[in-house]
DNA sequence: GCGCCTGCTTGATCTGGGTCAAGGAGTGAA
DNA sequence: TTCACTCCTTGACCCAGATCAAGCAGGCGC
């Protein structure tokens, strides 16, 4: 079983150092040692965060909204290969250019830390890197079903994967009802989901088109997508049974 | 610059548990009791290491041969996520089962710990997880790069960037003359390649030899491939000039 | 109200790569 | 030498999804 850190109390949610991303287990004075070291930073929505190449001064962490990063051919065919949420990194210890483009969609705060006192502090406290790995190591995973998808799968089960992918971020942890969740509040434009699914943005909304009228979803304006038949979705995705973590 | 482990004289060859995944920086005494942990075990070309949902008693790394993970939907289609060099690892801390199939594309020889030490191990010598953290981004990359090939890239790019990886990986670290590199031994067979690539056998056998007739590559018999022109193949593959780490 | 702009949908057509099918070429056994 | 087997190549055809093009709808400023 995944261990789950605890939500550290008073203080969840202004910044995902001081729990989701590594401090389940911080003693408190490593804490305050953290909480000397971070600041904010703020992006609008569409804004660009770093381009690839760029020198990345700090290592930082999402605390709210969702940027996405991309990789782009010289002539401008674009993969967004991951997505950030909150809680997770932007920047690497030992690197110091940016691998990616990183894009804000929604208005996001970063927490960053200028790189060499973070770096002296995950070599100090040695449970920041255990918890950086197994988030790396999660978002390795995560890349290599999207593997599958962009490999294998076909326009419709593309944009049926995606939805369930949307449909399990936005379910609240805990006690989500089952056929409660089901409404989705889409932050992507059609263009975000063309990028990232290796599609067409008509290519797209044709298949949401044809889950509409075949019962699956029902459309209501541009961002808001219900999920009519939460089973069917999962058949149409080409996903086997549990697409969850296996442990 | 990205920091390359020395290798420990007299043992290299054996175990990249001594020296190329993580023990540049051990202590004697931690190599003696890596040492007592593990042991070693060969598949034949063709094997399967595991399949998806197996238990994994140990966590291993590779110490000669190469092995794929891949994923494979219901109806069969399949789809190879990553490759398994030498010092690759399998097998993660916190996960008793295995994400992906595995299987040994010719004859591996892996390094094994049981799961409880090994994780014991890392715990108490940080600079193992930060080694591991840096081996998980580095093919978190390698990932995300192969996401922007299988999503947007032509069956010609593809074919072109799948001979400058295998290229890459099989240039002899050091002084590798220019001009000298180009004869590729391939390990794999076309279907391999076309797993990989996310296309089919008949694709990959039609891209090489229209590379081969517009003269950028000269294939002979079924498992050698010579690169004519590496800087034509380099601009076939449509990646950017550098294509490597930007630090 | 009106125009404008951005993002979305829908239709018509094209094409890259998949599918199906028929050989070739190397290898190894008898 | 022949057969059998596996892997690879090539051709003919097809189709999913890209491309090109024409609206549509909602929001926003004036």
């Amino acid at each position: 079983m995944k261990q789950t850190p605890e939500l550290i109390s008073g203080d969840c949610s202004e910044c995902p150092i001081r729990h989701r991303a590594v401090c389940s287990r911080c003693e408190p004075e490593e804490l305050d040692e953290l909480e000397q070291l971070k600041y904010y930073r703020t992006y609008k929505a569409g804004q660009t965060i770093a381009v690839r190449g760029d020198d990345l001064t700090t290592v930082s962490s999402v605390v709210t909204g969702t940027a996405t990063l991309s990789r782009v051919m010289e002539d401008g065919r674009t993969q967004i290969v991951g997505l950030l949420l909150p809680s997770d990194f932007i920047g690497r210890p030992g690197r110091t250019h940016a691998q990616y483009d990183i894009q804000a969609i929604s208005d996001v705060t970063l927490c960053c830390f200028r790189r060499a006192p973070f770096e002296q502090m995950v070599t100090r406290t040695p449970h920041v890197s255990e918890r950086m790995l197994e988030m790396a190591l999660d978002e390795l995973d995560a890349a290599r079903d999207w593997m599958l998808l962009l490999g294998r799968k076909t326009a419709r089960e593309k944009v049926a994967s995606f939805l369930l992918l949307i449909q399990k971020r936005s379910a609240r942890p805990g006690g989500e009802e089952l056929g409660e969740d089901l409404r989705l509040e889409l932050p992507l434009t059609r263009e975000v989901m063309a990028t990232y699914l290796g599609l067409t943005i008509e290519t797209v909304s044709r298949q949401l088109t044809a889950l509409r009228k075949d019962g699956v979803i029902d459309v209501q304006g541009k961002k808001v997508i219900v999920i009519k038949d939460l089973i069917a979705l999962m058949m149409e995705s080409g996903d086997d049974d549990d697409g969850g973590i296996l442990d």
